[in-house]
RNA sequence: GGAGAGGUGGCAGAGCGGUCGAAUGCGGCGGUCUCGAAAACCGUUUCGGGCUUCACGGUCCGACGGGGGUUCAAAUCCCCCCCUCUCCGCCA
């Protein structure tokens, strides 16, 4: 396919610029609820600078074709070229390649601050950090054990289904084998979860999971979580965390047909996570690992269907939770907590009896026009050429959700009843301990 | 991995140093004709950015896979990279 294209030269536009030269003190006073209001004046400055020299390079280079084209009408009628008018064109040009590498550095410095501002946050999203998440709701009843309660590590083990100890020589910390039973209750709740999605609307995707800089940079990974992601040591690729990453450049560099969206994608893949910074924390069972598989929605959206969208994206998330028969709470996570590309963040945190405590095990973002913008995904308004808007939301987060149904799911002999609507999908009914 | 051929507008496909953002065909859109439609005919149809405008718009710059170079002048010449195709090798 020929049209695939590489890098833009002259690149898009990324926050709008537009939007923060019209209006700088809105986009401050949004980029500071999130501790990002002192880069914008970075931004604006250099854009001034950026500006006004690019209105000066054009001008010489206006100059420089007007006098290429008076030399090539002479030649062309076989009369002569002034004496030294050439020389002076090479003069002028000679000029122009100095101010041309002035501009150019100027706007990769501008582009490098652009690209490492967060999206605006919706207003309506909470302020504050981590522990400020607002919470909207719980469902279900959590599960009372009078008989004493297993983590799931416990449970796996004793049904052979994990194995900790040989994944550690095998990988160093945070990875497991899984095995036996729990492979064929992976395989259901995958399966499951895939017609769930699709009878929703979403097309099945296994999309590339190693990746180049450009989808990571375009998803918004890139620059700020760069620690989070494997990169490979002989080739310019990266794994991915999230198959959100190649679903959203799926439409890179494309205008698309307003009619044509929603457009929204499952991806079925591996996700790979470094932890850097997560050092002692989550250390037991697959909690917290490098490796696991997840089913991911991914919509693109008009700029009017995203908010309903995402509101419909955690529905699905919780519908899943609930026909699985998993407590939960759904929690509106605060400003200061989002991803660089989010706007707004739902979070379902299953209750997990081993932790005694509500974890996340989903998470449903709208990343508005910011990926878009990164990732020229269009659509046309018009004469206008607008970014569409991208939101991504976890269908299934394997491991967490083997987690949640192991330990709520737990009998006093140590068996695990299994969801019924997984059993459709070749899962068995208990899972009883060896 | 080795050898070769290529990458041009939504698609197909010319152009191979000057007035080319780019012939032609198809498709799309608008119109004429028609009760309506088809056909025919006429017109129109890329993207990004700067300046200017309340706006409609105007004007200039850039882009022929990406980046760099040669030249007064590059889609056209040179170098590097990416991608596609064919053959060979290897492989699930």
């Amino acid at each position: 396919m020929p049209g695939l294209v590489t890098f833009r030269g002259e690149g898009g536009p990324l926050l709008d610029l537009r939007l923060i030269r019209r209006d700088p003190d809105a986009v401050r006073e949004a980029l500071s609820r999130r501790g990002e209001a002192d880069a914008l004046d970075g931004v604006l400055a250099l854009d001034a600078e950026c500006r006004a020299l690019r209105s000066a390079v054009e001008e010489r280079r206006a100059e420089s074709t007007r006098i290429a084209k008076e030399i090539g009408a002479l030649k062309k009628h076989g009369e002569a070229v002034p004496a030294g008018q050439e020389d002076a064109a090479r003069a002028l040009r000679e000029q122009t390649a100095a101010e041309e590498e002035t501009l150019r550095d100027a706007e990769a410095r501008r582009d490098a601050l652009m690209l490492a501002l967060p999206n605006i946050a919706e207003a309506a999203a909470p302020d504050g950090g981590e522990e400020d998440a607002v919470e909207l709701r719980r469902v279900g009843d959590i599960p009372v054990f009078p008989g004493g309660v297993k983590d799931h590590v416990e449970l796996a083990e004793a049904i052979g289904g994990l194995d900790l100890e040989r994944a550690a020589r095998t990988s160093g910390s945070r990875f497991a084998y899984l095995m036996g039973p729990l492979v064929r209750l992976q395989m259901a709740l995958v399966s499951w979860a895939v017609d769930v999605v699709t009878a929703e609307g979403f097309t099945p995707v296994i999309p590339p999971v190693l990746v180049r800089e450009e989808a990571l940079v375009g998803t918004g990974f890139f620059p700020a979580d760069r620690s989070a992601v494997y990169a490979t040591a002989d080739d310019d690729l990266f794994l991915v965390g999230t198959s959100e990453v190649p679903l959203a450049a799926l439409h890179q560099d494309e205008i698309l047909d307003e009619a044509s969206l929603p457009l929204r994608y499952a991806g079925i893949s591996s996700c790979f996570r470094r932890e850097a910074g997560a050092a002692g924390r989550d250390t037991r069972g697959i909690f917290r690992v490098h490796q696991f598989d997840k089913v991911e929605m991914f919509s693109f959206t008009t700029p009017e269907e995203s908010a309903a969208e995402h509101l419909r994206i955690l529905g699905i998330e919780e519908s899943i939770l609930q026909q699985l028969g998993i407590p939960y709470r759904v929690v509106d996570v605060a400003v200061g907590d989002l991803g660089a590309s989010a706007a707004r963040k739902f979070d379902c945190e299953a209750w997990m009896p081993g932790q005694e405590r509500y974890r996340e095990v989903t998470s449903c973002s709208n990343c508005t026009d910011y990926q878009a913008r990164r990732l020229r995904a269009r659509t046309k308004r018009g004469k206008e050429t607008v970014p569409v808007h991208t939101l991504n939301g976890t269908a299934v987060a394997v491991g967490r959700t083997l987690i949640a149904i192991l330990e709520n799911h737990q009998q006093p002999d140590g068996a695990v009843v299994v969801p019924a609507c997984l059993r459709a999908y070749g899962a068995p009914e208990v899972l009883g301990p060896s």
